[in-house]
DNA sequence: GTAGGGTTAG
Protein backbone atom coordinates (compact mmCIF):
# COMPACT_ATOMS: atom_id res chain seq x y z
CA UNK A 1 0.00 0.00 0.00
CA UNK A 2 1.33 3.41 -0.91
CA UNK A 3 0.69 6.31 1.36
CA UNK A 4 -0.19 9.51 -0.40
CA UNK A 5 0.61 13.00 0.81
CA UNK A 6 2.15 11.55 3.95
CA UNK A 7 5.88 11.41 4.30
CA UNK A 8 6.93 8.18 6.06
CA UNK A 9 9.37 8.74 8.89
CA UNK A 10 11.28 6.72 11.47
CA UNK A 11 8.11 5.85 13.36
CA UNK A 12 6.50 4.50 10.19
CA UNK A 13 9.53 2.34 9.55
CA UNK A 14 9.54 1.19 13.14
CA UNK A 15 6.07 -0.29 12.64
CA UNK A 16 6.95 -1.69 9.21
CA UNK A 17 9.99 -3.57 10.51
CA UNK A 18 7.99 -4.76 13.49
CA UNK A 19 5.44 -6.10 11.01
CA UNK A 20 8.12 -7.90 8.98
CA UNK A 21 9.23 -9.54 12.19
CA UNK A 22 5.74 -10.83 12.94
CA UNK A 23 4.92 -11.83 9.38
CA UNK A 24 8.31 -13.49 8.85
CA UNK A 25 9.20 -11.28 5.86
CA UNK A 26 12.96 -11.40 5.94
CA UNK A 27 13.68 -9.88 2.50
CA UNK A 28 11.23 -7.06 2.99
CA UNK A 29 12.79 -6.27 6.36
CA UNK A 30 16.25 -6.11 4.83
CA UNK A 31 15.00 -3.66 2.18
CA UNK A 32 13.51 -1.49 4.90
CA UNK A 33 16.79 -1.65 6.80
CA UNK A 34 18.73 -0.22 3.84
CA UNK A 35 16.11 2.46 3.49
CA UNK A 36 16.57 3.39 7.13
CA UNK A 37 20.35 3.64 6.63
CA UNK A 38 19.93 5.80 3.52
CA UNK A 39 17.76 8.21 5.45
CA UNK A 40 20.20 8.37 8.32
CA UNK A 41 17.52 7.54 10.88
CA UNK A 42 19.49 4.90 12.72
CA UNK A 43 21.64 7.38 14.62
CA UNK A 44 18.72 9.44 15.79
CA UNK A 45 16.16 6.80 16.60
CA UNK A 46 16.99 4.23 19.25
CA UNK A 47 13.56 2.57 18.83
CA UNK A 48 14.33 1.89 15.21
CA UNK A 49 17.77 0.55 15.97
CA UNK A 50 16.41 -1.74 18.66
CA UNK A 51 13.66 -3.14 16.49
CA UNK A 52 16.30 -3.98 13.87
CA UNK A 53 18.27 -5.95 16.45
CA UNK A 54 15.09 -7.88 17.26
CA UNK A 55 14.25 -8.34 13.60
CA UNK A 56 17.55 -10.07 12.81
CA UNK A 57 17.46 -12.10 15.96
CA UNK A 58 13.93 -13.31 15.17
CA UNK A 59 15.34 -14.87 12.02
CA UNK A 60 18.37 -16.23 13.83
CA UNK A 61 20.68 -13.98 11.80
CA UNK A 62 23.04 -13.39 14.65
CA UNK A 63 25.72 -11.66 12.60
CA UNK A 64 23.36 -8.95 11.39
CA UNK A 65 21.75 -8.55 14.81
CA UNK A 66 25.25 -8.01 16.12
CA UNK A 67 26.01 -5.47 13.38
CA UNK A 68 22.76 -3.60 14.03
CA UNK A 69 23.62 -3.54 17.74
CA UNK A 70 27.08 -2.14 17.08
CA UNK A 71 25.56 0.61 14.90
CA UNK A 72 23.48 1.99 17.73
CA UNK A 73 25.53 4.90 19.04
CA UNK A 74 24.55 4.96 22.71
CA UNK A 75 22.89 1.59 23.29
CA UNK A 76 20.21 1.67 25.95
CA UNK A 77 19.24 -1.03 28.41
CA UNK A 78 16.76 -2.50 25.93
CA UNK A 79 19.43 -2.89 23.26
CA UNK A 80 21.70 -4.62 25.76
CA UNK A 81 18.95 -6.90 27.01
CA UNK A 82 18.00 -7.86 23.47
CA UNK A 83 21.56 -8.85 22.67
CA UNK A 84 21.97 -10.80 25.91
CA UNK A 85 18.71 -12.65 25.13
CA UNK A 86 19.87 -13.37 21.60
CA UNK A 87 23.15 -14.83 22.80
CA UNK A 88 21.23 -16.81 25.40
CA UNK A 89 18.83 -18.17 22.76
CA UNK A 90 21.80 -19.26 20.68
CA UNK A 91 23.46 -20.94 23.67
CA UNK A 92 26.37 -18.51 23.62
CA UNK A 93 26.81 -18.34 27.37
CA UNK A 94 30.20 -16.66 27.39
CA UNK A 95 29.20 -13.96 24.93
CA UNK A 96 26.07 -13.19 26.93
CA UNK A 97 27.97 -12.93 30.19
CA UNK A 98 30.68 -10.81 28.54
CA UNK A 99 28.03 -8.44 27.24
CA UNK A 100 26.36 -8.24 30.64
CA UNK A 101 29.70 -7.38 32.25
CA UNK A 102 30.35 -4.81 29.54
CA UNK A 103 26.95 -3.32 30.19
CA UNK A 104 27.82 -2.79 33.84
CA UNK A 105 31.16 -1.28 32.90
CA UNK A 106 29.29 1.23 30.80
CA UNK A 107 27.23 1.99 33.86
CA UNK A 108 24.00 0.93 32.24
CA UNK A 109 21.72 -0.22 35.00
CA UNK A 110 20.36 -3.69 34.39
CA UNK A 111 16.58 -4.00 34.44
CA UNK A 112 14.41 -6.92 35.49
CA UNK A 113 14.63 -8.10 31.88
CA UNK A 114 18.41 -8.25 32.02
CA UNK A 115 18.13 -10.75 34.85
CA UNK A 116 15.40 -12.71 33.13
CA UNK A 117 17.68 -13.07 30.09
CA UNK A 118 20.54 -14.30 32.27
CA UNK A 119 18.30 -16.71 34.20
CA UNK A 120 17.07 -18.14 30.92
CA UNK A 121 20.65 -18.59 29.93
CA UNK A 122 21.34 -20.68 33.00
CA UNK A 123 18.12 -22.68 32.44
CA UNK A 124 19.13 -23.53 28.90
CA UNK A 125 22.74 -24.20 29.68
CA UNK A 126 22.03 -26.19 32.85
CA UNK A 127 24.25 -23.79 34.77
CA UNK A 128 22.84 -24.04 38.29
CA UNK A 129 25.75 -22.28 39.94
CA UNK A 130 25.52 -19.37 37.54
CA UNK A 131 21.76 -19.22 38.09
CA UNK A 132 22.24 -19.10 41.86
CA UNK A 133 24.73 -16.28 41.46
CA UNK A 134 22.19 -14.35 39.43
CA UNK A 135 19.56 -15.08 42.09
CA UNK A 136 21.84 -13.65 44.82
CA UNK A 137 22.73 -10.73 42.62
CA UNK A 138 19.06 -9.91 42.07
CA UNK A 139 18.45 -9.95 45.84
CA UNK A 140 21.53 -7.78 46.42
CA UNK A 141 20.66 -5.23 43.77
CA UNK A 142 17.07 -5.36 44.89
CA UNK A 143 15.73 -4.47 41.50
CA UNK A 144 12.25 -5.78 40.93
CA UNK A 145 12.95 -8.84 42.99
CA UNK A 146 9.28 -9.23 43.53
CA UNK A 147 8.36 -8.97 39.90
CA UNK A 148 6.42 -11.84 38.42
CA UNK A 149 8.85 -11.96 35.53
CA UNK A 150 11.85 -12.61 37.70
CA UNK A 151 9.98 -14.99 39.99
CA UNK A 152 8.78 -17.14 37.13
CA UNK A 153 12.22 -17.11 35.51
CA UNK A 154 13.71 -18.26 38.83
CA UNK A 155 11.15 -21.04 39.24
CA UNK A 156 11.94 -22.18 35.73
CA UNK A 157 15.70 -21.92 36.24
CA UNK A 158 15.67 -24.12 39.35
CA UNK A 159 13.29 -26.56 37.70
CA UNK A 160 15.45 -26.91 34.59
CA UNK A 161 18.48 -27.46 36.80
CA UNK A 162 16.64 -30.26 38.72
CA UNK A 163 16.58 -28.35 42.00
CA UNK A 164 12.90 -28.84 42.73
CA UNK A 165 13.05 -27.64 46.33
CA UNK A 166 14.50 -24.23 45.41
CA UNK A 167 11.94 -23.99 42.64
CA UNK A 168 9.12 -24.61 45.16
CA UNK A 169 10.71 -22.20 47.67
CA UNK A 170 10.69 -19.39 45.13
CA UNK A 171 7.11 -20.27 44.14
CA UNK A 172 5.88 -20.19 47.72
CA UNK A 173 7.47 -16.78 48.32
CA UNK A 174 6.23 -15.45 45.01
CA UNK A 175 3.00 -14.04 43.77
CA UNK A 176 1.50 -17.47 44.14
CA UNK A 177 -1.65 -16.35 42.54
CA UNK A 178 -0.01 -15.22 39.34
CA UNK A 179 -0.61 -17.29 36.24
CA UNK A 180 3.02 -16.81 35.22
CA UNK A 181 4.43 -18.33 38.41
CA UNK A 182 1.86 -21.16 38.46
CA UNK A 183 2.72 -22.10 34.89
CA UNK A 184 6.44 -22.02 35.55
CA UNK A 185 5.91 -24.17 38.63
CA UNK A 186 3.79 -26.62 36.66
CA UNK A 187 6.33 -26.99 33.87
CA UNK A 188 9.08 -27.48 36.44
CA UNK A 189 7.10 -30.20 38.23
CA UNK A 190 6.27 -31.83 34.92
CA UNK A 191 9.86 -31.72 33.78
CA UNK A 192 10.98 -33.32 37.03
CA UNK A 193 8.30 -36.01 36.95
CA UNK A 194 6.20 -34.84 39.93
CA UNK A 195 3.01 -35.61 38.04
CA UNK A 196 0.65 -35.77 41.00
CA UNK A 197 1.79 -32.30 42.06
CA UNK A 198 0.96 -30.94 38.61
CA UNK A 199 -2.66 -32.08 39.06
CA UNK A 200 -2.79 -30.67 42.57
CA UNK A 201 -1.49 -27.32 41.44
CA UNK A 202 -4.00 -27.24 38.61
CA UNK A 203 -6.87 -28.08 40.98
CA UNK A 204 -5.63 -25.44 43.38
CA UNK A 205 -5.71 -22.85 40.60
CA UNK A 206 -9.28 -23.81 39.74
CA UNK A 207 -10.37 -23.69 43.41
CA UNK A 208 -8.69 -20.34 43.92
CA UNK A 209 -10.30 -18.92 40.80
CA UNK A 210 -6.96 -18.29 39.15
CA UNK A 211 -7.79 -18.21 35.47
CA UNK A 212 -5.64 -20.85 33.77
CA UNK A 213 -4.49 -20.64 30.18
CA UNK A 214 -3.54 -23.06 27.43
CA UNK A 215 -0.08 -23.60 28.92
CA UNK A 216 -1.47 -24.65 32.33
CA UNK A 217 -3.97 -26.92 30.65
CA UNK A 218 -1.56 -28.60 28.26
CA UNK A 219 0.92 -29.15 31.10
CA UNK A 220 -1.81 -30.91 33.09
CA UNK A 221 -2.82 -33.06 30.11
CA UNK A 222 0.83 -33.87 29.53
CA UNK A 223 1.16 -34.96 33.18
CA UNK A 224 -1.84 -37.21 32.67
CA UNK A 225 -0.26 -38.74 29.55
CA UNK A 226 2.91 -39.50 31.41
CA UNK A 227 0.99 -41.68 33.85
CA UNK A 228 1.60 -45.27 32.91
CA UNK A 229 -1.98 -45.63 31.69
CA UNK A 230 -4.19 -42.59 31.99
CA UNK A 231 -7.83 -43.41 32.51
CA UNK A 232 -10.32 -42.51 29.82
CA UNK A 233 -12.39 -40.67 32.42
CA UNK A 234 -9.55 -38.33 33.27
CA UNK A 235 -8.77 -37.72 29.60
CA UNK A 236 -12.43 -36.81 29.00
CA UNK A 237 -12.47 -34.61 32.07
CA UNK A 238 -9.56 -32.51 30.85
CA UNK A 239 -10.94 -32.52 27.32
CA UNK A 240 -14.20 -31.07 28.67
CA UNK A 241 -12.18 -28.55 30.61
CA UNK A 242 -10.51 -27.50 27.34
CA UNK A 243 -13.87 -27.13 25.61
CA UNK A 244 -15.41 -25.18 28.48
CA UNK A 245 -12.47 -22.81 28.73
CA UNK A 246 -12.28 -22.30 24.98
CA UNK A 247 -8.80 -23.79 24.59
CA UNK A 248 -10.04 -26.67 22.45
CA UNK A 249 -8.67 -25.09 19.32
CA UNK A 250 -5.19 -24.56 20.74
CA UNK A 251 -2.62 -26.66 18.92
CA UNK A 252 -0.61 -27.45 22.04
CA UNK A 253 -3.66 -28.55 24.02
CA UNK A 254 -4.92 -30.71 21.16
CA UNK A 255 -1.56 -32.39 20.63
CA UNK A 256 -1.39 -33.34 24.29
CA UNK A 257 -4.94 -34.69 24.05
CA UNK A 258 -3.99 -36.85 21.04
CA UNK A 259 -1.20 -38.28 23.14
CA UNK A 260 -3.31 -38.74 26.28
CA UNK A 261 -6.19 -40.51 24.50
CA UNK A 262 -3.89 -42.89 22.67
CA UNK A 263 -2.12 -43.79 25.90
CA UNK A 264 -5.46 -44.44 27.54
CA UNK A 265 -6.07 -46.99 24.81
CA UNK A 266 -8.61 -44.90 22.90
CA UNK A 267 -6.80 -44.24 19.68
CA UNK A 268 -10.06 -43.50 17.88
CA UNK A 269 -10.44 -40.37 20.01
CA UNK A 270 -6.92 -39.35 19.06
CA UNK A 271 -7.91 -39.88 15.43
CA UNK A 272 -11.02 -37.78 15.83
CA UNK A 273 -9.08 -34.91 17.35
CA UNK A 274 -6.46 -35.09 14.64
CA UNK A 275 -9.05 -35.16 11.87
CA UNK A 276 -10.79 -32.14 13.36
CA UNK A 277 -7.61 -30.06 13.45
CA UNK A 278 -8.27 -27.10 11.14
CA UNK A 279 -4.74 -26.97 9.77
CA UNK A 280 -2.51 -29.53 11.42
CA UNK A 281 1.10 -28.48 11.81
CA UNK A 282 4.17 -30.67 12.15
CA UNK A 283 3.39 -31.21 15.86
CA UNK A 284 -0.13 -32.41 15.09
CA UNK A 285 1.07 -34.82 12.42
CA UNK A 286 3.88 -36.13 14.57
CA UNK A 287 1.51 -36.61 17.51
CA UNK A 288 -0.80 -38.85 15.54
CA UNK A 289 2.12 -40.70 13.89
CA UNK A 290 3.52 -41.31 17.35
CA UNK A 291 0.14 -42.54 18.60
CA UNK A 292 -0.09 -45.02 15.70
CA UNK A 293 3.52 -46.06 16.19
CA UNK A 294 2.97 -46.94 19.85
CA UNK A 295 -0.02 -49.07 18.89
CA UNK A 296 1.93 -50.92 16.19
CA UNK A 297 -0.16 -49.37 13.40
CA UNK A 298 2.71 -49.03 10.94
CA UNK A 299 0.65 -48.63 7.78
CA UNK A 300 -1.38 -45.83 9.35
CA UNK A 301 1.90 -44.08 10.26
CA UNK A 302 3.01 -44.27 6.64
CA UNK A 303 -0.34 -43.04 5.31
CA UNK A 304 -0.35 -40.00 7.61
CA UNK A 305 3.27 -39.31 6.72
CA UNK A 306 2.33 -39.34 3.04
CA UNK A 307 -0.49 -36.88 3.71
CA UNK A 308 1.88 -34.64 5.61
CA UNK A 309 4.31 -34.53 2.68
CA UNK A 310 1.49 -33.81 0.24
CA UNK A 311 0.48 -30.83 2.33
CA UNK A 312 3.98 -29.46 1.95
CA UNK A 313 5.01 -29.84 5.59
CA UNK A 314 8.63 -30.63 6.28
CA UNK A 315 9.16 -33.60 8.59
CA UNK A 316 11.97 -33.32 11.13
CA UNK A 317 14.03 -35.69 13.28
CA UNK A 318 11.19 -36.40 15.71
CA UNK A 319 8.73 -37.17 12.90
CA UNK A 320 11.16 -39.66 11.38
CA UNK A 321 11.88 -41.26 14.70
CA UNK A 322 8.15 -41.86 15.23
CA UNK A 323 7.66 -43.34 11.76
CA UNK A 324 10.66 -45.64 12.18
CA UNK A 325 9.31 -46.75 15.56
CA UNK A 326 5.99 -47.44 13.85
CA UNK A 327 7.72 -49.54 11.18
CA UNK A 328 9.70 -51.32 13.88
CA UNK A 329 6.64 -52.17 15.99
CA UNK A 330 4.85 -53.46 12.92
CA UNK A 331 7.78 -55.31 11.37
CA UNK A 332 7.70 -53.19 8.20
CA UNK A 333 11.32 -53.78 7.20
CA UNK A 334 11.37 -52.62 3.59
CA UNK A 335 9.26 -49.56 4.37
CA UNK A 336 11.51 -48.68 7.32
CA UNK A 337 14.62 -48.97 5.16
CA UNK A 338 13.07 -46.78 2.51
CA UNK A 339 12.05 -44.11 5.01
CA UNK A 340 15.47 -44.20 6.66
CA UNK A 341 17.25 -43.74 3.32
CA UNK A 342 14.88 -40.96 2.29
CA UNK A 343 15.73 -38.92 5.38
CA UNK A 344 19.05 -37.82 3.97
CA UNK A 345 18.43 -38.15 0.25
CA UNK A 346 15.01 -36.52 -0.02
CA UNK A 347 14.23 -34.64 3.19
CA UNK A 348 17.65 -33.33 4.17
CA UNK A 349 17.27 -34.57 7.73
CA UNK A 350 20.33 -36.23 9.19
CA UNK A 351 19.73 -39.35 11.28
CA UNK A 352 21.18 -39.34 14.78
CA UNK A 353 21.85 -42.09 17.31
CA UNK A 354 18.15 -42.63 18.01
CA UNK A 355 17.33 -43.28 14.36
CA UNK A 356 20.28 -45.63 13.95
CA UNK A 357 19.33 -47.41 17.14
CA UNK A 358 15.78 -47.92 15.90
CA UNK A 359 17.02 -49.23 12.54
CA UNK A 360 19.49 -51.63 14.17
CA UNK A 361 16.59 -53.01 16.17
CA UNK A 362 14.30 -53.18 13.15
CA UNK A 363 16.85 -55.00 10.98
CA UNK A 364 17.95 -57.27 13.79
CA UNK A 365 14.42 -58.35 14.69
CA UNK A 366 13.85 -59.19 11.04
CA UNK A 367 16.89 -61.46 11.10
CA UNK A 368 19.05 -59.14 8.99
CA UNK A 369 21.74 -59.27 11.62
CA UNK A 370 24.71 -58.59 9.35
CA UNK A 371 23.00 -55.58 7.86
CA UNK A 372 22.17 -54.33 11.35
CA UNK A 373 25.79 -54.67 12.45
CA UNK A 374 26.99 -52.84 9.36
CA UNK A 375 24.61 -49.97 10.08
CA UNK A 376 25.64 -49.90 13.73
CA UNK A 377 29.28 -49.58 12.76
CA UNK A 378 28.28 -46.84 10.38
CA UNK A 379 26.47 -44.95 13.14
CA UNK A 380 29.73 -44.56 15.02
CA UNK A 381 32.95 -46.51 15.28
CA UNK A 382 32.13 -47.33 18.89
CA UNK A 383 28.41 -47.90 18.70
CA UNK A 384 26.59 -47.65 21.99
CA UNK A 385 25.53 -50.27 24.48
CA UNK A 386 21.82 -49.95 23.66
CA UNK A 387 22.49 -50.76 20.01
CA UNK A 388 24.87 -53.63 20.77
CA UNK A 389 22.43 -55.02 23.29
CA UNK A 390 19.62 -54.92 20.77
CA UNK A 391 21.87 -56.58 18.19
CA UNK A 392 22.87 -59.28 20.65
CA UNK A 393 19.21 -59.99 21.40
CA UNK A 394 18.58 -60.38 17.69
CA UNK A 395 21.59 -62.69 17.38
CA UNK A 396 20.14 -64.87 20.14
CA UNK A 397 16.74 -65.05 18.49
CA UNK A 398 18.14 -65.69 15.02
CA UNK A 399 21.04 -67.80 16.25
CA UNK A 400 23.80 -65.85 14.60
CA UNK A 401 26.82 -67.01 16.56
CA UNK A 402 29.37 -65.08 14.59
CA UNK A 403 27.93 -61.58 15.00
CA UNK A 404 26.68 -62.46 18.48
CA UNK A 405 30.20 -63.08 19.78
CA UNK A 406 31.31 -59.68 18.57
CA UNK A 407 28.24 -58.01 20.05
CA UNK A 408 28.74 -59.72 23.44
CA UNK A 409 32.39 -58.69 23.53
CA UNK A 410 31.63 -55.08 22.58
CA UNK A 411 28.85 -54.89 25.11
CA UNK A 412 31.09 -56.01 27.97
CA UNK A 413 33.87 -53.69 26.84
CA UNK A 414 31.49 -50.75 26.74
CA UNK A 415 29.74 -51.55 30.02
CA UNK A 416 32.27 -53.17 32.35
CA UNK A 417 30.34 -51.95 35.38
CA UNK A 418 26.82 -52.91 34.37
CA UNK A 419 25.97 -56.51 35.36
CA UNK A 420 22.74 -56.56 33.35
CA UNK A 421 24.66 -56.39 30.07
CA UNK A 422 27.08 -59.07 31.30
CA UNK A 423 24.18 -61.34 32.19
CA UNK A 424 22.79 -60.81 28.70
CA UNK A 425 26.17 -61.82 27.28
CA UNK A 426 26.24 -64.85 29.57
CA UNK A 427 22.80 -65.94 28.37
CA UNK A 428 23.99 -65.69 24.80
CA UNK A 429 26.90 -68.02 25.48
CA UNK A 430 24.59 -70.58 27.13
CA UNK A 431 22.35 -70.37 24.11
CA UNK A 432 25.19 -71.33 21.76
CA UNK A 433 26.31 -74.11 24.10
CA UNK A 434 29.46 -72.50 25.54
CA UNK A 435 28.49 -73.14 29.11
CA UNK A 436 31.90 -72.59 30.66
CA UNK A 437 32.19 -69.12 29.22
CA UNK A 438 28.59 -68.39 30.21
CA UNK A 439 29.26 -69.43 33.83
CA UNK A 440 32.52 -67.49 33.95
CA UNK A 441 30.87 -64.26 32.74
CA UNK A 442 27.98 -64.72 35.13
CA UNK A 443 30.34 -65.15 38.07
CA UNK A 444 32.29 -62.03 37.13
CA UNK A 445 29.03 -60.09 36.78
CA UNK A 446 27.74 -61.26 40.15
CA UNK A 447 31.08 -60.50 41.81
CA UNK A 448 31.12 -57.02 40.34
CA UNK A 449 27.56 -56.40 41.39
CA UNK A 450 28.39 -57.55 44.94
CA UNK A 451 31.51 -55.47 45.18
CA UNK A 452 29.59 -52.51 43.87
CA UNK A 453 26.76 -53.09 46.33
CA UNK A 454 29.10 -53.59 49.27
CA UNK A 455 31.26 -50.71 48.25
CA UNK A 456 34.63 -52.40 48.00
CA UNK A 457 36.02 -55.26 46.03
CA UNK A 458 35.77 -58.69 47.65
CA UNK A 459 36.87 -60.73 44.72
CA UNK A 460 39.73 -60.08 42.41
CA UNK A 461 38.16 -59.73 39.01
CA UNK A 462 40.08 -61.04 36.05
CA UNK A 463 39.63 -59.42 32.71
CA UNK A 464 37.63 -61.49 30.34
CA UNK A 465 39.16 -62.05 26.91
C1' DG B 1 2.51 8.68 17.99
C1' DT B 2 7.10 3.99 18.51
C1' DA B 3 9.97 -1.21 22.46
C1' DG B 4 12.34 -5.63 25.06
C1' DG B 5 9.53 -9.75 28.44
C1' DG B 6 7.82 -15.62 31.99
C1' DT B 7 5.79 -20.69 30.91
C1' DT B 8 5.01 -23.40 25.56
C1' DA B 9 4.14 -29.48 22.25
C1' DG B 10 5.31 -34.24 18.79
Amino acid sequence: MKMENVEPNGVTFFYLIHGCCKERLVDKGRQLHSHVIKNGWLESNIFLANVLVDFYSAFGILVDADKAFECIPPQDVISWNSMVSIYAANDLLHEAVRLFEEMRLWDKHPSAMSFVALLNLSSRGKELLFGKQIHNFVIKVGIDYGSVLIQSALIDMYGKNDDVQSSIDVFQCSHERSLECCNSMMTSLLHLGFLQDVFELFSWMVCENIVFDEVSLSSTIKALSLYSSPSLDNCCLLHCCAIKSGFDSDSMVLCSLIDAYSRSGQIRFSQQIFEALPSPNIFGFTSIINAYAQKGMGYECLAVFEEMIQRGLKPDKVTFLCILLGCNHSGLVEEGKMIFDSMRTIHDVYPDRRHYSCMVDLLGRAGLVNEAEELLMHASSEGDSVMWSSLLRSCRIHQNEHVGRRAAKRLMDLEPEDPSFWLQASNFYSEIGEFETAIYIREVAVARKMSRDIGYSLIRVHEFH
